[in-house]
DNA sequence: CATATTACAGACCGGCGGTCGGTCGTCAAG
DNA sequence: CTTGACGACCGACCGCCGGTCTGTAATATG
């Protein structure tokens, strides 16, 4: 009832965080506007004034979220001195640290994130972050190339490749998760770590490179994912 | 008003051609529990008896595209006295020519599965007949090894990672699709030819054959995709 | 100080997925 | 042929959701 005027800016920006800590806790359909707004501490012509839509919102976050994991990448894609290999094992490891850091809030996030109900938010936001990964991928491929160590004839599509492969072991990192503390949790974790690891030797063979050259994660990532925390 | 008893199977598969039908018309998200029972020429409470959800609705269908999709496999998994590698680019090709011949069709029904708001929908497809296809095409993987012409060190995780690039072509057909009748057309069409090429490259690459080996697509499938009718 | 514009408030709406009490057809048992 | 039980079906109804609309308080503009 008291009416509260803010900058734009911020007024946005706190209904996009709200936003985001719903969409993770309770996933995207389960949130309404309403406790969007609630959570804001705003009104919903308020809300309608600074987004179109729930849409919207969603479409605003993924950007948002898509930005952030650039500024991340940037490092490693301005990390002078570093040969193509090496940037790629960066460039691909980057997940890795990041998911072995904070294990519990990404095994919780993994879990919302591809429950039934929250493919939207996960298709946005995988494609948001593709769509900016996409570049600075095919900038290191071509850096290879260029060097004379990865032996493509097409840059671009193999670029695309490496990010399916990418976004393919998301559905096996989601299964194991959701089949962690349960008595499948150990063989879901070796499941996905063979698997991680014949990625790495798929994408050798693709790049030209011996066996083992490119580490898609170093071995025993999964089970130090699905450790208790 | 006038009340008609059928038998429950009649009814189901009816409800779940109208569901069907207007799923691939109309989008998932944009058909409504009326729009079904009206076409299906039953009640709410009618329908409610046999699916316990819209996206019960869409299991079922999933599930029954699923079915049928494997029947068509079926064919080439048991033609005899085909080796792996003539087995592998029969299973790929099927795909395409399925497309070739129902190709005003095929494009309607990539136009609409991926819009915004048929992701579930397309997901859930995806899903079920991956589910199906998987065990096949890791048949075929494991009897090229069997044969000593593949040279893969996992033929479960092989299989994924094939799987995996078909998916990830789907964005790049429904873009294309999407492009057609536009300036950028004849790009996207091309792109996508260069992009199945390059597929069929890095899967001859991971399985260890000769590049050119494995064909994903005839070249200038695209272009025969995206003519008019 | 007047005025135009922006930022917000909240009552309201159509329609959605889903529920519920009741009714009719069918068919086996007596 | 009658009866009764049960599965199939009907449609009014519900809660709530995303979104709209009218109005108004705060702020920028001159």
């Amino acid at each position: 009832m008291p009416r509260i005027v803010k900058h734009p800016q911020e007024r946005r920006s706190e209904l996009l965080e709200a936003a985001r800590g719903l969409f993770f806790e309770r996933g995207y359909e389960a949130t309404t506007i309403n406790d969007i707004i609630a959570r804001a501490g705003i009104s919903k012509g308020g809300f309608y004034h600074h987004f179109a839509s729930k849409e919207d919102v969603l479409e605003a976050l993924a950007e948002a979220m898509a930005r952030e994991s650039l500024a991340q990448l940037q490092a490693i894609l301005d990390e002078p001195g570093l040969d193509a290999l090496g940037r790629l094992n960066a460039f691909l490891g980057r997940a890795r640290r990041l998911k072995v850091e904070q294990a519990p809030a990404i095994r919780a996030m993994f879990y919302v994130i591809f429950r039934p109900g929250n493919l939207v938010l996960y298709h946005r936001l995988n494609a948001a972050v593709g769509a900016v990964t996409l570049p600075a991928l095919a900038r290191i491929i071509a850096q290879g190339r260029e060097e004379g160590v990865f032996d493509v004839p097409d840059v671009q599509a193999v670029a695309e490749i490496i990010l399916a492969l990418g976004t393919s072991t998301h559905d096996a990192v989601a299964r194991a998760v959701n089949a962690a503390d349960t008595p499948e949790g150990e063989a879901a974790a070796a499941a996905l770590d063979e698997r991680l690891r014949m990625h790495g030797i798929a994408l050798d063979r693709i790049l030209g490179l011996p066996d083992g050259s490119v580490r898609f994660v170093e071995p025993g990532f999964a089970k130090a994912l699905m450790a208790p925390a």
